[in-house]
DNA sequence: CGTTTTTGACCGGCGC
DNA sequence: GCGCCGGTCAAAAACG
């Protein structure tokens, strides 16, 4: 009950290096209202004037952020508007004939699939644009198909998507275009939620592992922690404190398709998603904010987390 | 001992 | 109609 306690909310979040202004590390500013909060008894007034310059800081770098956001936001629906154009110019791609599912499947793996990328995101920001941004056709009706690239070590060789969500094996097949055993897995809160995925190494990078989710989920991550795709087994659901350290944790290694990347780039191959990439595109990294920002499931695991903070601290 | 994973068998759709 | 193929089932094995 003491309010050095309820001060930081932070959520371990990386809100990052070569960000904004240097002047002010955010993580610096967090550990100073933290100490200054520890201390507070005993540094009494003449920390007051310590605390509004922080606050002025701190609502000055808040502004800039908001401001940035803006941008990222116009940046993604400038690239969502070319998409469309795209979509609309090569309507043939992504209405692929659902008489013909095992051709169509196949070309898929090749190609970075349209469908693939547009839901690739759908796991995580199902809602609002989809429904004005995608026409809904006869093959997407049925379950909606996403498919997820995920960079594994090399030596890793099982065929485990840390995805948030929790997995029961139910299956494994070897299939004719890839020698590379395809893993099933049904959600383990099956039969009430209806979500199944594929996973299977890629074949031209048997690092890559190709996740392909089927169905949307109708309940919360259980927990981010230990999903690791039917190897953590509790029951944990529930029970959980939301953790954010997690939601960057699991970040780089899952690397959804990219729209940009695959469309403009237009002699260069585009069809993988490349390992060694020292550093990250600004765009790259622009898309990734803001499909974040505009995911709302991203914001409720966000206000999970913060009330978590806030009721764990209480 | 209960739960999960493994793996061969089975089923249904599709192409020929 | 037949064979191929992907997907699923379910008994057995493995695991904690």
């Amino acid at each position: 009950m003491d309010c050095s306690s309820w001060i930081n909310t932070s959520l371990d979040l990386n809100i990052n290096p070569h960000r904004v202004h240097e002047e002010v590390p955010k993580m610096e500013v967090e550990s100073k209202l933290f100490s200054l909060g520890m201390t507070k008894f005993s540094v009494k007034e003449e920390s007051t004037d310590e605390l509004e310059e922080e606050l002025k800081r701190v609502t000055a770098e808040n502004k800039k952020l908001v401001e940035m956001l803006s941008v990222v936001c116009e940046n993604y629906n400038t690239l969502r508007s070319h998409l469309m154009e795209y979509m609309k110019r090569n309507p043939e791609k992504e209405l692929s004939p659902s008489s013909k599912k095992r051709k169509s499947e196949s070309s898929n793996n090749n190609n970075s699939n349209l469908m693939g990328i547009n839901n690739g995101n759908s796991e995580s920001s199902s809602t609002d644009e989809e429904e004005s941004c995608k026409k809904p056709r006869e093959e997407t009706i049925k379950a909606k198909i996403s498919r997820v690239y995920v960079r594994t070590e090399a030596s890793d060789t099982g065929l485990i998507v840390k995805d948030g969500y929790q997995w029961r094996k139910y299956g494994q097949k070897v299939t004719r275009d890839n020698p590379c055993p395809r893993a099933y897995f049904k959600c383990s809160f099956a039969p009430s939620c209806p979500v199944k995925k594929k996973v299977q190494r890629s074949v031209d990078d048997q690092s890559v592992l190709v996740a392909t989710y089927e169905g949307e989920h109708n309940h919360p991550q259980p927990s981010r922690m230990e999903a690791t795709s039917g190897s953590g087994r509790g029951m944990s659901q529930g029970s959980s404190v939301p953790c954010s350290a997690s939601l960057i944790s699991s970040a780089p290694t899952v690397v959804t398709l990219d729209l940009t990347n695959s469309k403009s780039s237009k002699g260069s191959k585009n069809t993988e998603p490349r390992k060694d990439s020292p550093k990250v595109p600004q765009n790259l990294v622009e898309q990734m904010a803001t499909s974040l920002t505009t995911d709302p499931n991203f914001r409720a695991a966000l206000v999970a987390a913060i009330s978590g903070r806030l009721m764990h601290k209480n």
